[in-house]
DNA sequence: AAAATGATCAACCGCGTATGC
DNA sequence: GGCATACGCGGTTGATCATTT
């Protein structure tokens, strides 16, 4: 017997979101959370199945995401975990917060890879693969550069780990988002220069341009308007709506109501 | 300036696993 | 134990943008 698809697929949209089904899919999830992915779409009047839906939220809307390219030290810390885990992706994406497997994989894929082929490393194996390169070096040079890269990669796993403090904070894997309520939630700022951590329970939006330009994760057209008498956000369509309260170290919080 | 090629990454697909009945 | 269902994971695709010819 075929397995049954994962949702009734007539009549449901493909291809990329719109900032609209994405301002549904975050108000809804800030509001409600997720308890079943297949009923999200349907309670958030969205034409998607629950699988893009969860998609689209771990792997792009999520608000403790970081955004832009690994760096250095992040790359290295997913060359070691990959020698240990494999294509394990959700596994090591786990040890990289803010990080998707998704990304991870993509960024392996078109990076990684290729860096670790002009260092004569196989990317799957993990070990020296030009047959040249081996008649030219004896194998226990071959052994310690594997052992210089491998100890250089760890050094710098290790600064990894303490700059995120990762050992303290319990990491789950990326597409196993919690459940939280939005006075759970705090957005990072896509503005790097804008935001720090306060470590408050309420919910953070960036506040640099937000709200006059509706500057709220890159969503330019956020879906509804700035009452800037009463300090509110509006959303349209029963979207939830928040109350800018107080400013703490250059970012607003709000409130959900 | 236009076409060809390459790089990137969001999104989809299908399978494996967990869970509940 | 067997079946149905939902979720999670990893591989792959394809649209878009950047670079080269």
């Amino acid at each position: 017997m075929g397995r049954q698809p994962c949702c009734d697929k007539v009549g449901l949209k493909k291809g990329p979101w719109t900032a609209v089904e994405d301002s549904r899919l975050i108000n809804f999830i800030l509001t409600n959370g997720h308890y079943c992915w297949r009923a999200v779409p349907k309670l958030a009047g969205l034409l998607r199945c629950g699988k893009s839906c969860r998609l689209r939220w771990t792997n792009y809307l999520r608000p403790d995401l970081k955004r832009g390219l690994l760096s250095e030290a992040e790359e290295k810390l997913v060359i070691e975990l990959h020698s240990q885990l494999g294509n394990r992706w959700s596994k090591i994406a786990s040890h990289l917060p803010g990080r998707t497997d998704n990304e991870i994989k993509n960024h392996w894929n078109t990076h990684i890879k290729k860096k670790l082929r002009k260092m004569g490393i196989d990317p799957l194996t993990h070990k020296p693969i030009l047959p040249a390169a081996a008649e030219e070096q004896p194998p226990q040079q071959q052994g310690d550069r594997m052992a210089d890269t491998s100890a250089k990669i760890s050094s710098d796993q290790e600064q990894v780990e303490e700059k995120n403090n990762v050992a303290s904070s319990p990491g789950f894997s990326t597409d196993e988002v919690p459940m939280m309520l939005p006075h759970e939630m705090t957005v990072p700022c896509p503005l790097s220069s804008c935001c720090s951590s306060s470590g408050s329970s309420e919910m953070q939006l960036p506040c640099t341009e937000w709200p006059e330009s509706m500057c709220l994760w890159g969503l330019d057209d956020w879906n509804g308007a700035w009452d800037s008498v009463d300090d509110k956000f509006l959303g349209l369509d029963g979207f939830a709506q928040c109350q800018r309260t107080s400013l703490d170290q250059e970012c607003w919080k709000f409130e959900l109501f």
